[in-house]
DNA sequence: ATTGAAGTGGAATCCTGATTCCGATTCTAG
DNA sequence: CTAGAATCGGAATCAGGATTCCACTTCAAT
């Protein structure tokens, strides 16, 4: 039903917004945004009813693909490993992408929308590799996931900013996993 | 020179600025401001040229807060607490003001306006402290300044988000600061 | 090849604030 | 107490962008 060159066209605005919106962040500008797609503001508009839409489009799909990778990580069988995996994954994957910061606030509480059952999973996959850290010793058994998630949350939202010189970011996180790990 | 009532204004207006500034961060509107101040806009602005230069006023005049404070901590002889302890205090300060992530960006790096000279000290500030501490053995000696730096503002920001339940925010910074122990 | 539905481009419109302007109000020096 | 300067208040002006509209193309089913 749907047209070739409509959905061809669909594609090519969600690629130039996983772009734009990565180094610019919501600031950044539709005309912008369809522009690099070689399209019209108004074809933005017939596909994403609004900037906000076409926004939580991106998102969605990027948590998505990150709780898939960590439900694998969940059956990898090792859980000393998965749960800083993961926690490494999803900061060195925010890294310059603005548009992510929102996403993590909303995991972090902010019942809005239908995300919020995303949000839910996001914080639930979080939970199982923690305890099974824990459980296999890797991780100290006083760390809960509100305290967990809020250090995700600032390493992601530092990661984010700024460029910093190479390597700086990984020994920070580096430093921020040990504060993790038992006595 | 100056008309007394002038001057008490341009109080209410920092003020007002201060606060609708920490709650709502650069978004707040002018006219808000200017309400809470019991003043029109035009009075704002009669003080401070624009809406940025309001900003500055105020996180220029914390910073020097923040750094009159180090300066003191650094001179209280307890290197092995004034590191941890000056760390904390600009994360918790942070916390509900939005108005500081712009601030801490700042530090980091950009070379903007005036301001770079506070961001430089700030820096200075804080790598003495560092130093010192590593010297005492109170900090593990391989962790340099730009990732100190990073990790602060990391926690900086996620402390502006939202609102965690109580206690969350104390156990995330003390994991994140056992984490700059010495093994 | 033909045609009506679906899709397109991008100028025009709307909205939301910041900033400007200026007549009305205070101050305060004399 | 009085005049002139310094301030005020807040309506009017501007500007930046999101969103809407619609005449004009393209599709693709027939």
């Amino acid at each position: 039903m749907a047209r070739s060159d409509a959905v061809r066209n669909r594609e090519k605005v969600l690629r130039a917004a996983e772009a734009v919106l990565g180094e610019q962040g919501l600031s950044a500008r539709m005309d912008e945004i369809a522009r690099r797609a070689g399209v019209g503001v108004g074809t933005v508009y017939r596909h994403f009813a609004t900037k906000e839409a076409l926004y939580q489009a991106i998102v969605t799909a990027r948590v998505d693909e990150l709780l898939a990778e960590a439900a694998q990580l969940r059956d990898s069988g090792e859980p000393r490993t998965a749960f800083f995996t993961f926690f490494t994954r999803v900061v060195v994957d925010a890294a310059g992408k603005k548009a992510y910061i929102d996403a993590l606030r909303t995991a972090g509480i902010d019942p809005k929308a239908g995300q919020a059952g995303q949000a839910a999973e996001m914080r639930k996959a979080i939970d199982d590799l923690l305890r099974e850290a824990q459980q296999a010793g890797a991780v100290r058994p006083d760390a809960a996931l509100p305290e967990i998630l809020a250090l995700l949350r600032g390493a992601s939202m530092a990661a984010e900013t700024g460029d910093y010189p190479a390597g700086v970011l990984d020994r920070s996180l580096a430093f921020l996993l040990d504060g993790l790990r038992p006595a």
